[in-house]
DNA sequence: AATTGATATAGATTTTAACTATCACACATG
DNA sequence: CATGTGTGATAGTTAAAATCTATATCAATT
């Protein structure tokens, strides 16, 4: 079997055209490269030297491979640079995962502070459900996820990063009898509309109605926060909004009416989870501190950030 | 040290997802897997996989390098085919070194039966004065040369391979006294034009003249056949021109006639040359066999084949 | 004839790879 | 709840490979 060091020892005998001092350069002694040369050739099933006591210089057959050994070993040593590179994590690629009523929301904000403290870090996000996040990042189709901090994976680990108000979305035409504040018990036995179910935010909303006696609409779902807002804009109804969704996404107030809840007591909560046996995570450790950050300067009078 | 044993190991884990299942299919224990991938994952400085209980699967580091590892490892795959493939010595590139005064008139004749006999052979074919030829094939700049039987290089094999007339060019208005047959004694006090001092061929010329008692013209040296024919054309002198040469390059008899001298003395001789410790030797001793067919074939009626 | 400078070979030694046996842990199943 | 089956990790031994030292061989030169 040939190996990798014979063919440097290849290169090295053509490019010294003696035996002798190849092995000088390479510290070795003439007879352990004689040896590997022949054992190479053999492997090869081709004389690669023409041998004679004043040199020795390549055969046809060695001046035919030379130029794919070099090009071969060349590559071989930027695989090993490019490691030795990657091995302070900052210079890899995570496939991160985030859902569909968060990430474009979120993520607009996030990534720019994280190129920039992270120069050489890719990322490649992609848009699931929760539940396939989650399912995802167990198989290993994902490195890192935001999901809901309910999510109990056993092996992950789940770093809490904010909570999120949602907000009632009013058609503008629909007045709410409530005393001073808007509080949850002013709700009761109003229409409320609803993202389809296999989104999280759904459950979240499906709770949120059963406490405070609104109504669930089950005839009308919205397939995105934006055909939601639609539905409500045409007055079929109320409807929960993530607060990060409306900062980003709700510019015209005289569609409809955006009215945080007193009590402070509706919020769907985020976390960061990765894999508790993954080489990087000590990584995803600090990606997370600089997110948190992020939040905390950018996202303050938003959303609530957690307190470590 | 990372070899190339432990890259295709690093493959296999990664295909098969499982240490234990490629340790199966790569022949070995498991054992011996987990430790020659801990053994590269050190001298990279990098881990290329997450292990779990249930599974093993790439590291985000380990996804990166992946596909410049497979490139890596499929050109070494290459090149070891290559080498199985050049074994045979009829897929390799051979330099050979031709005489300028040969080369342009033999090789149109004998390349294509070669190509046709060695279908994967290559001929990098460079024109150089005989002295040249002689040294680079000795320095190892050519793999075979042909050559003047003369030449004697020591550790050099000489295969002779024809022998070669020397034609009389004269002039159209010139006359030459004769009783029959055109004779080397005829030849004494003409006035001989001949190629310039670079070329093996004018010492042949030198010779001849002084054994006919011919005048050899020193103030006018061709320095190249075309140009010596041109000067007999024009009335300067007499030339001795090689057969090949005539019969390539002279279809206008009415510029000049063409003579031989009856006694077949003379000619000039060529043989193929290569040093006798090359790999190839065995081959080149094939390459003289199909040379000395072709020239047997179609060169009869010009030149002498020799016989062995 | 002796010296120099090159490759080749033999035998001992060190280093590396591979094996056997066993552990430890997670997960599914009776 | 125990147990069997899958996974990777570790320790110690054995086999194989690479390397070294010493020496042979040969060619060219002094």
């Amino acid at each position: 079997m040939s190996s990798f060091r014979q063919m440097e020892y290849f290169l090295e005998v053509a490019e010294a055209g003696s035996i002798r001092q190849a092995a000088l350069r390479l510290g070795i002694t003439q007879p352990t490269l004689t040896v590997q040369l022949r054992t190479l050739e053999e492997s090869l099933g081709v004389v690669l030297f023409e041998r004679s006591r004043s040199a020795t210089q390549l055969s046809p057959a060695g001046r035919e491979l030379l130029p794919e050994v070099q090009a071969m070993v060349s590559q071989w040593r930027d695989i090993v640079e490019r490691a030795h590179l990657i091995s302070d994590h900052t210079h890899s690629t995570y496939r991160l995962g985030v859902p569909p009523t968060l990430g474009p929301y979120l993520l607009p904000t996030l990534l720019p502070s994280i190129h920039q403290t992270f120069a050489r870090l890719r990322l490649h996000v992609r848009e699931e459900v929760p539940d396939m996040l989650l399912k995802g990042l167990e198989e290993g189709r994902f490195d890192l996820i935001i999901g809901p901090v309910a999510a109990q994976g056993d092996s992950l680990v789940k770093e809490p990063l904010f909570r999120e108000p949602l907000l009632l979305a009013i058609p503008s035409e629909t007045e709410i009898a409530t005393d001073g504040d808007l509080s949850e018990s002013d709700l009761s036995g109003l229409d409320v509309l609803a993202i389809d179910e296999r989104h999280a935010l759904r459950r979240e909303v499906e709770r949120i109605c059963e406490q405070t006696g609104a109504r669930l609409n089950r005839n009308y779902e919205g397939t995105s926060l934006d055909t939601l807002r639609q539905m409500v804009v045409m007055g079929m109804g109320l409807a929960f909004l993530p607060a990060l969704y409306v900062r980003s996404e709700i510019h015209r107030p005289e569609d409809l009416r955006i009215q945080a809840l007193s009590g402070g007591r509706l919020f769907r909560e985020h976390a960061l989870l990765y894999r508790a046996n993954s080489p990087s995570r000590s990584f995803y450790k600090e990606i997370t501190k600089v997110i948190r950050t992020v939040i905390k300067n950018e996202l303050r009078g938003c959303v609530i950030p957690i307190e470590t």
